[in-house]
DNA sequence: TTTTTATCCGCAAATGGGTTGCAATTTTTT
DNA sequence: AAAAAATTGCAACCCATTTGCGGATAAAAA
């Protein structure tokens, strides 16, 4: 908990309730969509702030956007290694789940950003496997 | 002209006029979204209109959705060898140009459909280049 | 610890992509 | 030409995300 609280102060965040609890929910899951924060505070928070924390966790490289199935958005931790100053360059694959729609930080399996492809110049590649985890399949 | 009317007899879609004219238009770019065939026909067409037609083309295969910088839609044409009886297996990469915001289909970057990874049963690979087309670098 | 300042919060309303219901029009079938 | 099937436009809706703003809270200054 004093974890938590050192970050977001070193990050020049305001160590509210909410923004602790967030940032704490985020340990403890492999990523969170704005409906799983909302449900599991029990819309006791406004979606507003949601939307409000989750963009000032993002500028502070804390959390960042994951490839969700459908066109929502999802976010996780960042890694310390790849997200710096407000650039979010998660160079590792993802996989989604079919049928948790949970998104995996695969960080194992790197993606190497090479910039040799005919006719473009290759800022940024995303590796993005879909399937069903193995806690789904075993359900 | 006579090679659009073909195909949408082909695939039992009336021939109107609205749909020999966009099934035209996707000939003649990578990818299209709903925004840039709204701005194509200057609006005098309903944009229900535009995604209903969208919709029907997309079921029989003669346009898929691919993947977009935003979290928008966007489509184009099917390979008749990838797409067939409704089902997309674009596998192939696709490259968005941050500055256009068009993405184009590399048909030469075949992706593999590697369903070995650990602790999970993969169904699909998704694979995207991100940066400047060319076109626009030249500008 | 009080005052000041910067952040953060909730509410209401707006924005924007995409969808649905329905009646009217057009195309296809017979 | 008449009936059946597909397409269209309009209005209204859904849902994720954003914006404006006054009020509340936390951090910094005095």
């Amino acid at each position: 908990m004093n974890k938590i609280k050192s970050i977001l102060a070193e990050n020049n965040i305001n160590k509210t309730k909410f923004r602790v609890d967030l940032l704490k929910l985020f340990y403890s899951k492999k990523s969170l969509s704005v409906l799983e924060i909302l449900d599991y505070f029990n819309s006791t928070v406004n979606k507003v702030t949601i939307y409000r924390s989750l963009k000032s966790f993002e500028e502070k490289c804390l959390i960042h956007k994951v490839p969700d199935s459908k066109n929502f958005t999802r976010y996780s931790l960042c890694n310390k290694n790849e997200c710096k100053n407000g650039s979010h360059a998660h160079n590792h694959g993802h996989f989604i789940c079919y049928a948790c729609e949970q998104t995996f930080c695969l960080e194992s399996i790197k993606v190497e950003n090479t910039n040799q492809l005919d006719g473009f110049k290759v800022e940024n590649l995303k590796l993005v496997y879909e399937g069903y985890c193995n806690t789904c399949i075993n359900n």
